[in-house]
DNA sequence: AACCTGACTCGCC
DNA sequence: AGGCGAGCCAGGT
Protein backbone atom coordinates (compact mmCIF):
# COMPACT_ATOMS: atom_id res chain seq x y z
CA UNK A 1 0.00 0.00 0.00
CA UNK A 2 1.87 3.41 -1.56
CA UNK A 3 0.77 6.89 -0.92
CA UNK A 4 -0.26 6.78 -4.42
CA UNK A 5 -2.72 3.73 -3.63
CA UNK A 6 -4.20 5.64 -0.62
CA UNK A 7 -5.20 9.00 -3.12
CA UNK A 8 -6.96 6.85 -5.39
CA UNK A 9 -8.92 5.29 -3.20
CA UNK A 10 -9.56 8.60 -1.27
CA UNK A 11 -10.44 10.32 -4.71
CA UNK A 12 -12.44 7.21 -5.81
CA UNK A 13 -15.00 7.65 -2.29
CA UNK A 14 -15.86 11.23 -4.16
CA UNK A 15 -19.55 10.85 -5.19
CA UNK A 16 -20.70 12.00 -8.20
CA UNK A 17 -22.24 15.75 -8.07
CA UNK A 18 -19.03 16.57 -5.57
CA UNK A 19 -15.82 17.68 -6.01
CA UNK A 20 -12.67 17.79 -3.04
CA UNK A 21 -9.67 19.85 -3.08
CA UNK A 22 -6.19 18.23 -2.87
CA UNK A 23 -5.75 19.67 0.33
CA UNK A 24 -8.74 17.41 1.58
CA UNK A 25 -7.79 14.42 -0.09
CA UNK A 26 -4.16 14.92 1.70
CA UNK A 27 -5.72 15.75 5.37
CA UNK A 28 -7.87 12.54 4.70
CA UNK A 29 -4.94 10.55 3.97
CA UNK A 30 -3.36 11.67 7.45
CA UNK A 31 -1.31 14.97 6.24
CA UNK A 32 -2.66 17.49 4.77
CA UNK A 33 0.69 18.67 3.44
CA UNK A 34 0.58 15.62 0.76
CA UNK A 35 -1.56 17.92 -1.37
CA UNK A 36 1.27 18.33 -3.69
CA UNK A 37 1.67 14.60 -4.09
CA UNK A 38 -2.04 13.72 -4.26
CA UNK A 39 -1.58 16.07 -7.20
CA UNK A 40 1.54 14.03 -8.73
CA UNK A 41 -0.77 10.85 -7.86
CA UNK A 42 -3.25 12.51 -10.16
CA UNK A 43 -1.31 12.83 -12.75
CA UNK A 44 0.74 9.77 -13.65
CA UNK A 45 -3.32 8.41 -12.90
CA UNK A 46 -3.03 4.80 -14.29
CA UNK A 47 -6.92 4.18 -14.34
CA UNK A 48 -8.96 7.42 -15.72
CA UNK A 49 -12.03 5.94 -15.77
CA UNK A 50 -11.68 4.56 -12.93
CA UNK A 51 -10.37 7.22 -10.60
CA UNK A 52 -12.78 10.37 -11.25
CA UNK A 53 -9.93 12.65 -10.92
CA UNK A 54 -12.19 15.40 -12.96
CA UNK A 55 -13.41 15.80 -9.13
CA UNK A 56 -10.56 17.16 -7.66
CA UNK A 57 -9.90 20.76 -7.47
CA UNK A 58 -7.43 23.16 -5.71
CA UNK A 59 -8.15 25.04 -2.56
CA UNK A 60 -10.24 27.46 -4.13
CA UNK A 61 -11.88 25.49 -6.00
CA UNK A 62 -10.04 26.23 -9.52
CA UNK A 63 -9.94 23.26 -11.49
CA UNK A 64 -6.31 22.68 -12.39
CA UNK A 65 -5.01 23.43 -15.69
CA UNK A 66 -1.47 22.12 -15.76
CA UNK A 67 -3.01 18.72 -17.05
CA UNK A 68 -6.74 17.81 -17.61
CA UNK A 69 -6.84 14.71 -19.10
CA UNK A 70 -8.49 15.41 -22.76
CA UNK A 71 -8.16 19.49 -21.80
CA UNK A 72 -9.62 21.63 -19.06
CA UNK A 73 -12.74 22.25 -20.60
CA UNK A 74 -13.71 18.60 -20.66
CA UNK A 75 -13.38 18.69 -16.64
CA UNK A 76 -15.48 21.40 -16.71
CA UNK A 77 -18.01 20.12 -18.86
CA UNK A 78 -17.96 16.52 -16.63
CA UNK A 79 -18.62 18.59 -13.83
CA UNK A 80 -21.71 20.01 -14.97
CA UNK A 81 -23.24 16.92 -16.51
CA UNK A 82 -22.91 15.82 -12.53
CA UNK A 83 -24.81 18.70 -11.09
CA UNK A 84 -21.71 20.58 -10.16
CA UNK A 85 -22.29 24.28 -10.02
CA UNK A 86 -19.28 26.61 -11.14
CA UNK A 87 -18.65 30.08 -9.57
CA UNK A 88 -17.44 30.89 -13.12
CA UNK A 89 -15.87 29.24 -15.81
CA UNK A 90 -13.23 27.32 -13.90
CA UNK A 91 -14.30 27.82 -10.47
CA UNK A 92 -16.69 25.09 -8.92
CA UNK A 93 -18.63 25.72 -6.11
CA UNK A 94 -16.76 25.62 -2.44
CA UNK A 95 -19.87 23.69 -1.24
CA UNK A 96 -19.14 20.69 -3.04
CA UNK A 97 -16.07 20.29 -1.27
CA UNK A 98 -17.50 20.52 1.47
CA UNK A 99 -20.17 17.52 0.62
CA UNK A 100 -17.31 14.52 -0.36
CA UNK A 101 -15.54 15.11 2.55
CA UNK A 102 -16.55 13.12 5.34
CA UNK A 103 -17.51 10.59 2.90
CA UNK A 104 -13.05 9.99 2.52
CA UNK A 105 -12.68 9.99 6.01
C1' DA B 1 22.15 5.97 -4.53
C1' DA B 2 21.58 11.04 -4.76
C1' DC B 3 19.25 14.82 -6.88
C1' DC B 4 15.51 17.13 -9.33
C1' DT B 5 10.90 17.91 -10.29
C1' DG B 6 5.84 18.00 -10.10
C1' DA B 7 -2.41 18.45 -11.04
C1' DC B 8 -0.55 21.84 -3.94
C1' DT B 9 -0.93 24.38 0.49
C1' DC B 10 0.28 27.15 4.27
C1' DG B 11 3.00 30.31 7.10
C1' DC B 12 6.15 34.17 7.29
C1' DC B 13 7.84 38.36 5.60
C1' DA C 1 -1.62 42.01 -0.38
C1' DG C 2 1.69 39.57 -3.00
C1' DG C 3 5.92 36.89 -3.09
C1' DC C 4 8.95 33.14 -1.19
C1' DG C 5 10.38 28.94 1.10
C1' DA C 6 9.30 24.62 3.30
C1' DG C 7 7.08 19.98 3.71
C1' DC C 8 5.28 15.92 1.63
C1' DC C 9 6.15 11.05 -1.97
C1' DA C 10 7.44 8.57 -6.12
C1' DG C 11 9.77 8.04 -10.37
C1' DG C 12 13.07 9.28 -13.86
C1' DT C 13 17.92 10.74 -14.93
Amino acid sequence: MTTFDKVYEAVKLIPRGSVATYGQVAEALGNKRLSRVVGYALHVNPRPGVIPCHRVVKRDGEVSSAFAFGGANRQAELLRSEGVAFRDGSHVDMAYCVRALPLMR
